[in-house]
DNA sequence: GCCCTTGTTACGCC
DNA sequence: AGGCGTAACAAGGG
């Protein structure tokens, strides 16, 4: 599923499109922007491509006129199953929990470019959601740039399961199911235990996981790449690092999977 | 054909 | 105001 790595891997392969203008517009009907779109977009050139957690946002310019005048932002979030395909290059081919075809019919936006070239967004499940100047403000920092010091904060006045807490994107953006998972399991700190209960040490811990594996994991293609891949979350083996029994439960309407003998921060 | 999966939003309640 | 729990959403795949 995309998370922010997949994100950020979606990011560099939109940078292709930078300096490209946008010529035409499909999108799917059950856009709340679909109008806003085909009016606004066509005759656009796409000037930057960046990411804020889940987000990915590419800066649109007006270059009918000279200089290019600044225009809007187009905001792209993959929901679910959301894959970004430009140029008929798919950045992430597999994708956890999505299909593994890539049907015309499943296409929800398509940006034509003047050079031929073509941007495409297919997400069989349509959580995917296209809006015009996105509003970034109710995101918290980006995942790749959380601190001890603002974790504490929202861990402060939190009693649920932290786990619940680093999924809101209104806390830090960018953590989904498996990041957070893999990050609590390196971390040693157990997913259910109450936010506020955290010392700073403990805090630090998730810190240092999240800025250690997160790239790495961003380096070998996503969050499907930790320790806590896919075949460990189906069949749940023993902890590969003690070999106790594993857990699979749900925690915060989330599927969770961890170890209760060393992810045991905070003690009982 | 039921049930699983996930990210976000919308509620109602406290 | 804001934390909290839950339902709803979509739809392919097992």
């Amino acid at each position: 599923m995309p998370e922010g790595l997949e994100a950020e891997i979606y990011r560099q392969s939109a940078e292709r499109c930078v300096d490209r203008t946008i010529e035409a517009v499909e999108v799917d009907d059950n856009q709340a922007s679909a109008d806003e779109l085909r009016s606004a977009l066509p005759g656009s050139t796409i000037v930057a491509a960046r990411r804020h957690g889940k987000l990915v946002m590419l800066d649109l310019a007006d270059t009918t006129s000279m200089p290019a005048v600044p225009s809007a932002t187009l905001g792209l979030h993959f929901g679910m199953t959301g894959r970004l395909i430009v140029d008929g290059e798919s950045a992430i081919e597999q994708l956890e929990y999505s299909s593994g075809r890539d049907d015309p019919a499943w296409d929800r936006l398509l940006l034509t470019l003047g050079d031929g070239g073509v941007l495409r967004i297919n997400d069989p499940r349509r959580w995917a959601r296209f809006d015009l100047d996105p509003d970034v403000d109710r995101l918290g920092p980006d995942v790749l740039d959380v601190t001890t010091e603002h974790l504490a904060a929202a861990f402060g006045r939190r009693r649920v399961a932290v786990k619940s807490v680093l999924l809101d994107q209104s806390v830090v953006a960018g953590y989904g199911n498996m990041c957070v998972d893999e990050v609590l399991f390196h971390a040693a700190v157990a997913p259910s235990a109450s936010a506020r209960t955290l010392r700073p040490e403990h805090i630090d811990a998730i810190v240092d996981a999240t800025r250690e594996h997160l790239p790495a994991m961003l380096d070998r293609g996503g969050s499907h790449t930790g320790t806590i891949d896919p075949e460990v979350r189906a069949a749940v083996p023993p902890c590969p690092r003690d070999g106790a029994p594993m857990r699979r439960e749900q925690i915060g309407g989330r599927t969770t999977i961890w170890c209760p003998v060393h992810q045991s921060i905070p003690p009982v």
